[in-house]
DNA sequence: ACGACTTTGTGCGCACGTTCACAAGCGCCT
DNA sequence: AGGCGCTTGTGAACGTGCGCACAAAGTCGT
């Protein structure tokens, strides 16, 4: 009884992650008013591989048609549906400072189902403030809420010294899903997922490959191998 | 003449992605005082497997003491050259929207030798207001600021609208290395980088997740496997 | 109705990343 | 001085992901 590799509707962590991205490039279609595309128009859409595109797809079931290519509108439905973007995500965000307010007003939130429904701080010159058409609440009413309101998504935007007491918080009030702006590792029960979201790491990393492109072009410029594009 | 796997220095992109985690470790030890620190301990404050610790830090070198551990201050300097720390890195924002104040006031820029030097807008209502101690300048000063300063690596903070457009002119002026905040795929000559980072796509795959967890509850509460812990 | 053309879905080999487990090495204590 | 305990560094096994290349399957034209 060895697990098996792929058990009905698993989907890889790397598929999961890239279908975000074939969505929002199938809804450019679909508003360009073009209704079916093939895996290798889709796929440079997306800046992927055509089979990896046409392998990820599979996962989700046979819904192209060979000879012809996908239908968008449907692909669009089904995707989404997987992503569970058919029914609204309850968000709280936590930390109204820049990057809070930023967060707060950022269109792309709504246009998914996700709608934020709180905003918390500790901060008592920030609560109470109305950001987004929403009041700024004390973090001690995050606890009342959970009893009225289901939080499904706890998003962290406070600086990382009180990220990890505000995250068990949310825990504590039956938030499953964290979503980390602020730089430090988040440690959480089983069951409940974080992502990090870290504008420092990702300079770090860029910092280090323009070095290497420095050096490089220092000692060999008509060396082999061109720079390779960070993904 | 097959390429080698590890060549002098190659070190792997997963470990590149993890260094600045540690860095942050270490410096929180740092300041507490602590001037040695275990492969285990460290990797438990980095949320890793202290085997993947212990390899990724091989890549630099042999810097720790067995029976004892590594020191801490002199692995700070170890992963901040080899990450490009050492040296200053002038940073342009583009777009100064709700995040690109957000990103233009982030302290956690300055703090690693990230150095904002320019903001540019293509809105005339915002070119001209002073942000974070700068002024917003209009896009077109893009390619004259490139004669004078040489950018490192841009930001694009636009719209997705103009985001191709943003980045094709920062790689005009001779940035090489571009962190995408906008939702969309950029597209850019060999030798440039791009990472992205993108709020929309981080909700969804929670939500897929958070999704799994809800049908999990309901058909088989007591079904092997606990939830995994997103990456 | 049939053949040629197009595009999907996937088997397979390869490279990469992760983890276990252990030998090698270092310091401390007696 | 020598042994003992601790921790690093790494060889090897394993799992995952990626991309090529091709068979399967459908469409379109004649």
């Amino acid at each position: 009884m060895t697990h098996d590799p792929v058990t009905p509707r698993g989907i890889p962590d790397a598929t999961v992650a890239r279908l975000p991205v074939y969505l929002r490039a199938l809804s450019a279609l679909a508003d360009r008013g073009i209704a079916s595309v093939s895996s290798e128009e889709l796929a440079t859409a997306a800046g992927v591989n055509s089979a990896k595109l046409r392998k990820d797809l599979s996962h989700l079931g046979s819904y192209g048609v060979r000879g012809v290519g996908y239908d968008v509108e449907f692909l669009v439905h089904q995707i989404g549906r997987e992503l569970g973007l058919t029914q609204d995500w309850p968000v709280a965000i936590v930390g109204i400072g820049n990057l809070g307010h930023a967060l707060a007003g950022y269109a792309g939130f709504a246009s998914k189902g996700f709608r934020v429904v709180a905003l918390f701080d500790v901060d008592s010159t920030v609560v109470g403030d109305v950001v987004a058409g929403l009041r700024v609440r004390p973090l001690a009413d995050l606890a009342a809420l959970a009893g009225t309101e289901q939080i499904a998504i706890g998003v962290v935007a406070t600086p990382a010294a009180n990220a990890q007491d505000v995250c068990d918080r949310l825990v504590a009030a039956g938030v499953r899903s964290v979503l980390n702006f602020a730089p430090c590792v988040l440690s959480v029960p089983d069951g409940v997922d974080v992502r990090k979201v870290d504008l420092s790491t990702e300079l770090q990393i860029l910092a280090f490959h323009e070095q290497r492109k420095a050096v490089r072009d220092l000692v060999g410029p008509l060396d082999e191998l061109g720079a390779r594009v960070a993904r």
